[in-house]
DNA sequence: ACCTGAACACCGTTCAAGT
DNA sequence: ACCTGAACACCGTTCAAGT
């Protein structure tokens, strides 16, 4: 029996296992036990699958925040919560920024940030924007660790010590000692978060001060 | 005469104009007037091809920063220059999110943003992490403002004030007046940089106190 | 040396049949 | 009501010929 939910299981345990371009409808019907053309009155497209499984994505992400919790520690459970699961489904992140999120649960998670900003004393003019500047960062964060964004590239072969002259990459020539170290991922991830909540801290600083429209209507 | 560069700027012209998805192999070679398999001397792979599209991109950012400018001035052209690029190529952002940066200019755009968070004052330890924030974000940005992350979705229909219950979404409830306004996206862009800026300052603030290793070699 | 043409193993999706 | 099979218009890439 397909079903809706047996259809999106196979495609996220394909994309799991095989990375997102081996989810074709082809595969994921082929998984399920059925002909390609049997998934269609279940899930409409290709694109809409696709929809689905970022749907269900999203359905583990809402119940991480502990109410009772001050705004700074559910914001960090809903960043770590996201972290772990671009951790268990690399692809996730590529699909949350190459589709809109149109899902409902998508609202819900940031409806929660808009919480957790307001009772942080960020106004409310500043919110939407500190909101997908947050959610911009988590997501392109995993998005840059799982296609290799930050892997190599940045520090090139020759970019070691005294291999190449001075003049001609100075940055990485005085960082040299740096960027032979590896990089711990959690660590940076951690310290970002920090620096994220510097800034959420310093907007509820600002209210009233350098902008007219501080503290509005709500 | 086809020549790796005629066939790059057929591929370009192609994402312009149709969006990547339309550039195939065979879209660029009738582009150019010849068979597909006559690309591959010049450009290798599909993947290749790409590749060789962002390095273009890429050379065209290097030349914006004045080098007399501040590190903040020099780091405010960048990021415009990015802004206006990824909005006159709209596939850019995703390219730079789903291929490893492995072109050398990519490798010279990092060593600048290196040497001005230097230049600010950030600690060693810090500048590769901070490079790779900004990045991260600049990059996102752009890449949620093309593939329509940023558009709909977070304001849904059912959003407007009054017309859903104060319980169901209680952030969009108490923000209803300023998520009915539209978004001025540039002066969004432009208080993500000042937000930014502050964090770069704040890091070189930073120098020796919360940290043992602070101002290191160089 | 450079290009072509046919072929292989794939795609998403439509449409007419089958039970 | 639900599924199948053949078909259409695509992919990237290999390989053997052509000039």
């Amino acid at each position: 029996m397909p079903s809706r939910d047996a259809i999106l299981d196979a495609a996220i345990q394909l994309a799991d296992e095989r990375g997102l371009e081996a989810v074709s409808m082809r595969s994921v019907a082929g998984r399920v036990g059925v002909t390609p053309m049997a998934l269609y009155p279940y899930v409409g497209s290709k694109a809409a699958l696709l929809d689905g499984m970022m749907g269900r994505m999203l359905r583990e992400l809402l119940p991480v925040m502990a109410p009772a919790a001050s705004w700074s520690g559910r914001l960090r459970d809903l960043a770590h919560a996201a972290r772990s699961l671009s951790k268990q489904h690399p692809w996730v992140a590529r699909l949350q920024l190459l589709r809109p999120a149109i899902e409902p649960d998508s609202v819900r998670v940031v409806d929660a940030i808009y919480q957790a900003l307001l009772e942080a004393g960020v106004p409310a003019a500043d919110v939407p924007r500190m909101e997908r500047m947050i959610s911009t960062f988590i997501i392109g964060f995993g998005a840059s660790e799982a296609e290799g964004r930050f892997g190599r590239g940045t520090l090139d072969p020759r970019a070691r010590r005294g291999q190449l002259p001075e003049g001609h990459l100075p940055g990485h020539y005085r960082l040299a000692d740096v960027l032979d170290e590896p990089v711990d991922w959690d660590a940076e991830f951690e310290a970002d978060l920090a620096d994220l909540e510097r800034l959420i801290t310093a907007a509820a600083r600002r209210v009233g001060n350098d902008r007219g429209e501080a503290a509005d209507g709500g």
